[in-house]
DNA sequence: AGATTTTACCAAAACGTTTTGGTTGTCAAA
DNA sequence: TTTGACAACCAAAACGTTTTGGTAAAATCT
C-alpha cells in the first residue's frame, strides 16, 4: 500500500487534493490540526511531490543554477578545483532544502552565455549564482531583464547586486601583519594584474599595511604575473633576486606563482623557511603537495559557497540586496622564518 | 512574436499539437516533408520543450544523476578534481540534449546512499552514473530494485552492469613497453593496495609485460601505498633506494606517490630524468606543477565521462548491457632517461 | 472495381501538481 | 434576527507535454 501521489494521499486522508496541497505548502487556509495530520501522514508514507508536475503547475522551480566555464583561464585545473570547492560548499544547503541544483559547463564564451539562457528558459531556474563578474557584465543585464534572483561570487568595481567575496584587502593586510610580527620588514609581492578586482584589492591591503608600519612601497619588489603560467612567475622570481640580492621574503597571490617561486629557490639553492620565507594564498597544491608545504592565508571557498546560497535563498523572499565578506586567517606551515 | 510552447508552434505551422510533437520526437507517422518543416521552424524559433511537462507526460525523465562523495578518500583534492573532469566530460552531451543533470554531494556514507534514494524517489531520475563500485555494491542492488538505468565508472570483480573504465592493464603494459624501449630493464613499481580493482589490474598488466620481455618480477621492487598519503610514499621511496642502491627507474600508480618520489629524490640529490627516471599516471599536478613535469600514461577522465553518458543514454533505449574501455597512451615530458 | 494496407494526420485523455474562484458553516457585530 | 467577516474546506481549470486511439485519403493488391 505505497502512496505515491497526492491523489491517493488525499483519498486516504479524506480530504480534497487542494487541501492536502495547501497544507503541505504552508498556506493559512488550513487548520493547524489538519495540517499536522497531513504532514505526519505524508512523512509517514514518504510522500514526495513529483517535481515535474509541481514545477509545471507552479511556473516557479526552486532550482539553483551554476555555470562553470572550461575555457580560457578557467581551463586550468587549479581554477577548476576552486569551482568544485565552492559548489561543495553549497551542497549541504541544497541537500537540506528540496532544491534542484543545475550545473552546466561551457566550453566557450558563447556557450557560457547560452548556458545561462538555458538555465532560465529551458530549466526555468529562478535562482542563479554567477562568478568572475565584470563591470558592465552581460549576464547581469540578462538576468535582471528576466527578473532572475542572483548572487555573485566576487565583486566588480561597480556593484548593484548581491555578492559574497573573500576579504582580499584584509588578507594581504594580515599577511603583512604576520610577517612584521616575525621580524620581516622587506618583502616582495608577486600579485596578479590589477585588471582583476581581487588583485587590486590585495594590493590596496598590502599598501595599507605597509603604511601602518611606516614601511615604503618598493616598486622593484612589486611584480604582477599572468594568472596561469608558473614558468613566468619563475622568471619574475629570478629577476627579483637579481635586483634585490638581500631578498628573503616573498608574498604570492596565487598558487602558480608560489610554485614558480619554490622552483626558482630550489635552483638557487635557497632553502624555503630558512633562507627565504614564502607566504601565499592557500590552495590544494601548497597545502600538501609542495615541499615544504607553505604558510598561507586561508581561502575558504566552501564558506563562500555556503554563504552564496544562503544569501540567494534569502534574497528570493526579501527582495533586498545583501552581501558577505569572508574573513581570512593565517595558516602556519613553517615556510616563514622568524627573524626574532 | 516569440514562440514558447508547442501549442503556438502548432498553430503557426497549421498542424495539430500531436503531429508537431511526433515530428520532433522522430516518429515514423509523420511525412519527411512535414518533419523537416517542423524541425526547421522549431529550430528557427529556438523552441525547447518544457522538460517538466515532457517528463510528466512521458513518465520517463531524461534526467541524469550523479553523486559526489566528499568524505573518506574522496575528501582529497586530487580525487575531487577527478570527479570534476569526469563530469566535465559529460557536459557537452548534457548541453546538447534536453537533459536535466542532477549533481548531489554527500558528506558521509549514509548521506551518499540517501542521495541516490533522493535522486530516484524525489527527483524521479531514471538514469544514474555511479563510481567506485564494490563487489556486492548496495547501490547496484537498490538501483536494480528500482529498475533504474545506470552505468558504472570502474569495474568491480563481479560485473553485471554497464561500465566505462580506463584500460588499466594496458596502461602498465604500455609503461613497461616504453621503459624497455628506452633501455630500462629494472624498475620499481609503487602501486596501490590490490583491494582496489584498478590497482589489481595495473599489477596484472605490469607482470604480463615483464613476462613478455623475460624480466623477473622482483618483490623488493614492488610496493603498495595508501591512496592518500604522500609522505608515506616518500618513505617507500627511501626504502626502495636502501634495498636497491642501483635503482634508477620508478613507476608510480598515483600522483601522490610520484610527488613523494620526487621529494625523496630531491633529498637524495638524485636528478629526475637524469639519475632517476619516473613515469606515472597522469594528472593535474604532474602535468604542470612538479619540477620537472613527469612523463605519464594518459588518464583521460573527460573521455570516460563522455562515454559513460553515451552508454547511459543508449542503454536507456536498448536495455542491453554495454561497456567502454578507454585506451591510454604515453605522454612524454622528459622525466624518463633513455639508456640507449 | 472492390478490398486491404499504408500513409499522414488529429482530438482528446493523461501525467501530478498548484492555483483560482468559489462554498459552507460559525461567530461576532449591528 | 440579520449582516458581515472569517475560517476551513473543495471542484475544476491550468500548466505543456506525450500517448492513445482513432480517421480519411492514397496506394497497393486481388
Amino acid at each position: 500500500m505505497r502512496i505515491v501521489n497526492i491523489i491517493e494521499l488525499a483519498k486516504k486522508l479524506n480530504l480534497s487534493i487542494t487541501t492536502v496541497s495547501r497544507a503541505l505548502g504552508g498556506y493559512s487556509d488550513v487548520s493547524e490540526v489538519t495540517r499536522k495530520r497531513v504532514m505526519d501522514f505524508a512523512k509517514k508514507h514518504n510522500y514526495n511531490p513529483n517535481p515535474y508536475a509541481s514545477n509545471l503547475a507552479s511556473h516557479k522551480s526552486n532550482a539553483v543554477g551554476f555555470v562553470i566555464p572550461l575555457y580560457g583561464l578557467n581551463n586550468n585545473t587549479l581554477n577548476q578545483i576552486s569551482y568544485f570547492k565552492f559548489v561543495a560548499g553549497m551542497s549541504s544547503k541544497i541537500n537540506q532544502g528540496n532544491i534542484l541544483f543545475y550545473m552546466l559547463f561551457a566550453n566557450s564564451a558563447k556557450e557560457e552565455m547560452e548556458s545561462y539562457k538555458k538555465l532560465v528558459e529551458v530549466n526555468k531556474v529562478k535562482n542563479i549564482i554567477i562568478h568572475n563578474v565584470q563591470t558592465d557584465d552581460k549576464r547581469i543585464e540578462y538576468l535582471n531583464s528576466k527578473k532572475i534572483n542572483f548572487v555573485a561570487w566576487g565583486r566588480s568595481k561597480k556593484i548593484n547586486y548581491s555578492w559574497v567575496d573573500l576579504d582580499n584587502e584584509l588578507a594581504t593586510e594580515l599577511i603583512v601583519d604576520y610577517l612584521y610580527s616575525k621580524g620581516h620588514q622587506s618583502f616582495a609581492f608577486i600579485n596578479v594584474s590589477e585588471k582583476y578586482n581581487f588583485a587590486h584589492l590585495r594590493k590596496k591591503g598590502f599598501q595599507k599595511a605597509l603604511k601602518k608600519y611606516s614601511l615604503k612601497f618598493d616598486k622593484s619588489l612589486y611584480q604582477t604575473t599572468s594568472l596561469e603560467d608558473p614558468s613566468f612567475s619563475k622568471e619574475i622570481t629570478i629577476n627579483l633576486f637579481k635586483k634585490n640580492p638581500e631578498l628573503n621574503c616573498i608574498i604570492c597571490s596565487t598558487e602558480y606563482s608560489s610554485v614558480g617561486a619554490i622552483q626558482e629557490c630550489a635552483e638557487l639553492n635557497k632553502k624555503i623557511g630558512e633562507d627565504v620565507s614564502i607566504i601565499t594564498f592557500d590552495g590544494p597544491v601548497v597545502e600538501s603537495l609542495t615541499n615544504p608545504k607553505l604558510t598561507a592565508i586561508s581561502h575558504p571557498l566552501e564558506e563562500l559557497g555556503t554563504n552564496a546560497i544562503n544569501i540567494l535563498l534569502n534574497t528570493q523572499k526579501k527582495k533586498q540586496l545583501s552581501n558577505y565578506l569572508v574573513k581570512p586567517h593565517i595558516i602556519e606551515r613553517g615556510s616563514v622564518k622568524s627573524l626574532i
